[in-house]
DNA sequence: GTCTATACATGGATAGAC
DNA sequence: GTCTATCCATGTATAGAC
């Protein structure tokens, strides 16, 4: 629709370039792409009619691929949970200063309340997470629980800020920030509680300087 | 299943003191009770027969006291809410210290976490945002924004603490708490990242008394 | 209003030709 | 592997008797 960050191969023409392997991993990519876009549309319950049609496969192609429909949504989450993975924040951000270092991982955070898949993606994952417990599982161990950690851990080795329990200090950050992104855009809040982000990363920076200054007194 | 703290009039015996407007409301209980229990654990997807099957009634009486699949969805949903918007905190804590008020609002909102049905709800609510945003913007509005602002009127008048901006910290509180509860009841990570709820609420009193004084040396 | 029985559509998954 | 056509279970909603 408006983004296709996940496909990759499909801006070169149909030609003779491509060998038989080419050909079935294209398949298998058009057919992920149209999951993409119709389970993150309307959930799991989307049909398979659906997502072939999306897709401009057969249904019986669709099954030549994946077993079921449980395996094609595993196979989509599974992608889609690589892809948000790689875009984080490993960079030379730690050398920062904790104000610019809050602020910038702040930002990053935000910034996918603009991507209209990461924000279904997230709908997606905890309106299923009864009936698919380990996709759930799957996020948390592979997206927050590392963000989380990377983010205790600079808290802990910067000298400007000490806190007496870096690891909830870290869950406050990253549950003040996700939250943000939940309300104002999953659940459709910014209209009956609009909020400049910037207004929320101002306080979340103020906080943890203070907090973090003032720990090193009491210490 | 466990508990039933929504249903107030099945613990009399049927007997003849009932008329007839008390047997029809009885009924449409039944069938509230019935869909409580399996919308909250199947999601929007459970089948009419099976909430039928659950409240003990035929499908065709669910029919007769509610239009349609939606309505009765809906009808649960403000239901629910109406039930956890009375369970709020409007009353005498107003007049404690800061840091009693915090550690208290915190005890309340991370309370919930053993409450299967809030769980759920919340779980059910941000799942089907997607297909029923009415329902989300209902919790937002009837829920989160009073809760906020509440806090954030709190923070505002309260002498202990001074904050430049007291609706923007009163979305860190909550945020850093509700995403407590996301993640580690409805997505399931207390295994993957456990952390004891008290660790929680200690950083979350010590940011906001810590920031909250230095605002005031600043201000 | 409440039940049993049923109509009608849809969905997941498969069969068989190419 | 890919297509068209189809099976069969399930689901929403309704009809008709009491």
């Amino acid at each position: 629709m408006n983004s296709k960050p996940l496909s990759g191969s499909n801006s070169r023409t149909p030609e003779e370039s491509k060998d038989n392997v080419t050909r079935l991993t294209e398949k298998r990519e058009k057919i992920l792409e149209g999951a993409l876009r119709v389970f993150l549309a309307q959930g799991y319950s989307a049909s398979m009619d659906a997502i072939a049609a999306e897709a401009g496969v057969a249904k019986q192609t669709v099954y030549s691929h994946f077993k079921d429909k449980h395996s094609l949504f595993s196979a989509l989450i599974d992608r889609l949970l690589d892809h948000f993975v790689s875009a984080g924040l490993t960079a030379d951000l730690l050398s920062l200063d904790a104000a610019s270092f809050i602020r910038k991982i702040s930002h990053i955070t935000l910034s996918r309340m603009d991507d209209w898949e990461y924000v279904s993606l997230l709908r997606l994952i905890i309106g299923e997470s009864g009936r698919f417990p380990e996709l759930s599982e799957l996020y948390v161990s592979h997206m927050v629980k590392p963000g989380i950690q990377k983010l205790a851990d600079y808290l802990r080795a910067n000298q400007q800020v000490r806190f007496s329990d870096p690891d909830a200090t870290a869950r406050i950050i990253h549950g003040a920030l996700i939250n943000f992104v939940i309300l104002q855009e999953v659940m459709h809040g910014k209209h009956a509680m609009p909020m400049p982000r910037e207004r929320l990363i101002n306080s979340i920076v103020d906080m943890v300087l203070f907090a973090g200054e003032q720990g090193k007194q009491s210490s």
